[in-house]
DNA sequence: ACGCTCAAATCTGTCGACAGAATTGACGTT
DNA sequence: AACGTCAATTCTGTCGACAGATTTGAGCGT
């Protein structure tokens, strides 16, 4: 049992117990530890991580911002039951907002940048010719390269968007996603001519391969929710 | 002094009151009641609506997420200040959000949706050529269109977005956007060409309307801001 | 006058408590 | 065995309190 609280006089580990708990909740959400539908109880929280409703309540308001739980009010807040529906609403809206910092990050990548784009692209293809290669793929690989391009797009409230209120519910998203064969591969190929396309600074198709990648996840997705 | 609990008791008004006070200090920042920069107080808020620190902290934190204040740990919240950066950065998300809600507006209006939009514009219309109208215009019939527009368009995470979690962050640059002569006048022409469009079932028209008129707006942001 | 020091005042993060509402579950009815 | 009732339990929304950190500002030296 890992509670916050013994943990809390590490002096490197001075965070809020609303964010420590908000990470732990979100991550057991998107892990499945919490089942889709169920119910969240603050005082059940509370003990479970040693703290008390307060810092809960607040963790908790944060997961119905994020669109992780459902809350009614007096009702207590559910864990958010993932549908087909969903996921096509999301990742429709995440094609348009990737394609537009696709298409910024064209527009504003320094040459070290596109270094930078390259050097990680080949680690990942290095990463992914070992064992245990679709683990590393779905836990960083996937989310570097596109946090690094809304990066280099240099539109602070698109990053955010994307790797922040939005990340963890594409990535509950993802996580349903069981990887079929070849996807990775599939999916780093897709990557590296985005990559070219940046470094040839052509905006216009940056965004295009950006879109059409996003597509592609969203229709693996898709397909595997109604099979 | 309106504060909330006096008015607790009354059984209509039987809303939480994290989400009275979110409402009360939303519009209270729109409204420049509160300064750019300044400080928000959790015990001075808290006294001045007649609740305790709790509600107050939720409120806030709700803030925090739609970006109307900026946090710093132990130093509380300050009003967020607008610049025009950030209204560069949040019209070009608006722009291709709002272009995609057109589309998918023109792909899914039935007959009666578009009749209704018709009946709206008619009624700007109307209410444009009285005095008092730019009051009217920035109040209501601008957003009624895009709500409209959004729902129709039947991306429930999209309409979120657009009409809840951005919303009023949007609202807060619109209103520094103090309406020039004739503004009113050509955004309802094109509100008009944009439901015409729709009405056409022409989703690509729609969209590229759409966003020359969201660039439109932000054009006159940009404009005025660096004047 | 200006800057520094340090104590007073204020604020944030956290905790525990209570009232009323909602949920659960035992019990009796059909 | 299914259903409705009602009391016991649990939970949410709200409040007040406290410790440690931060900010304020009075007093002092220069």
């Amino acid at each position: 049992m890992s509670t916050l609280a013994d943990e809390k006089h590490d002096p490197a580990d001075d965070r809020l117990l609303t964010d420590q708990l908000f990470d732990q909740l979100s991550e057991a959400i998107v892990m499945g530890t919490f089942a889709p539908g169920s119910k969240l109880s603050e005082p059940r929280l509370a003990a479970q991580y040693g703290v008390s409703r307060g810092p809960v309540r607040e963790a908790i308001r944060r997961l119905e911002e994020r669109k992780l739980v459902t809350s009614a009010p007096r009702q207590g807040v559910r864990v958010v039951v993932p549908t087909p529906e969903d996921a096509l609403e999301l990742f429709t809206i995440r094609e348009v907002l990737e394609g537009l910092a696709a298409r910024h990050a064209a527009d504003n990548a320094t040459d070290a940048e596109i270094e930078d784009l390259r050097t990680m692209l080949a680690g990942h293809r290095q990463a992914l010719s070992k064992p245990d290669a679709m683990v590393y793929w779905q836990a960083t690989a996937n989310s570097d390269f596109h946090f690094m391009v809304a990066r280099i797009g240099r539109n602070q409230h698109l990053f955010d968007l994307l790797c922040g209120e939005y990340y963890t519910l594409f990535r509950l998203y993802r996580m349903r996603h069981r990887i079929v064969p070849g996807r990775a591969q599939r999916a780093l190929a897709e990557h590296e001519r985005i990559v070219e396309a940046i470094a040839d600074r052509d905006a216009e198709l940056s965004e295009l391969l950006m879109r059409r990648h996003i597509a592609s996840a969203r229709t693996g997705l898709i397909n595997q929710a109604t099979a």
